[in-house]
DNA sequence: CTTGACTCCGTACTAAGGTACGGCAATTAC
DNA sequence: GTAATTGCCGTACCTTAGTACGGAGTCAAG
């Protein structure tokens, strides 16, 4: 009968579909424990609740937590005295985070299609408003880049700035 | 009347609104050039156009784009015989990555989203579907997670995005 | 002339999340 | 029984965009 083949780093790591450096990275962080090592060898052999751990630093990985934020998370996810609204409370935090990103790059958007838009995409540079924006002070209002309502058609220099 | 200061460093680096040691950085990643060493000792001293670069590199940063990219837009910037269609394709990459960074973030707020409104707030981890989340295998679907029906008020949507 | 601010240089360090290497021991496969 | 795989360990390295440090030289003002 094939004994049961010990749960060795490197199989963890095929069960858990991360590499085995990262398994040794994360016991060295701290977020799983190091397991036992056994067969006189010293080679770690390591329960199922640990590969579980690992397949939930993944999803947790997934939904924007960071490593630091995930190792909290199993903690509280082993302890059963647990109560819920420290796990929401940490999820409502990488939430508020995950909107205020999306919020800046959509701003990052905005800018860079309205000047993507307004480039010709041939000519001189002179004419780009990509580089006119580039070359232009930046106003308070972060990366609001003023493509000027009056759009024209053709090269407007205004601002003639030359190096 | 004052015979105009030399533009040293920290003058350079007051002008663009950056330190010290950033412009250092830069002209050791060739961002921006050498100056040449006036003073006889060895003090950088900045053109003009140096600085404004510095402040090229601010706004672009603004917009998105990586030191690498800058770079390339500063060369492109100074070269008279750029098309304009070669700035533009360097801001179309830089905005569909943009757009692929927001996507990829509103993925993860829809999950989180609906995650913490379907948490209770309070009681055991049994209960706690991020918890539950976190314990279940990621659907190809990558970060969709099934908020288990049979409890919720209204039936689950079983796929609702894009992607 | 002294003081204080500024500048020089190379190197090391930060954050995050890993990846890679070298040399040697243990285990597994054939 | 030998070869190939896997394991061990510590340390170094990777990326990006800087920041910090220490000791020495230089410059401007009072």
């Amino acid at each position: 009968m094939a004994d049961k083949l010990p749960m060795t780093i490197s199989r963890a790591a095929r069960a858990a579909g991360i590499g085995v450096e990262t398994i040794r990275f994360y016991e060295r962080k701290g977020i799983i424990e190091q397991p036992k090592r056994v067969n006189g060898s010293g080679f770690r052999v390591y329960p199922t609740a640990t590969i579980e751990k690992l397949q939930v630093v993944r999803r947790a990985q997934a939904l924007g937590f960071s490593l630091r934020e995930i190792r909290e998370l199993l903690v509280l996810q082993e302890r059963v005295e647990t109560d819920c609204a420290e796990v929401r409370a940490l999820a409502k935090t990488r939430l508020a985070e995950v909107r205020d990103r999306i919020s800046r790059l959509r701003r990052v958007e905005q800018a860079l299609g309205e000047l993507t838009r307004a480039c010709p995409g041939r000519g001189q540079l002179e004419g780009c408003p990509i580089i006119r924006a580039l070359r232009t002070p930046l106003s308070r209002e972060s990366t609001k880049v003023t493509v000027r309502p009056g759009r024209s058609p053709h090269p407007v220099r205004q601002n003639g700035s030359s190096s």
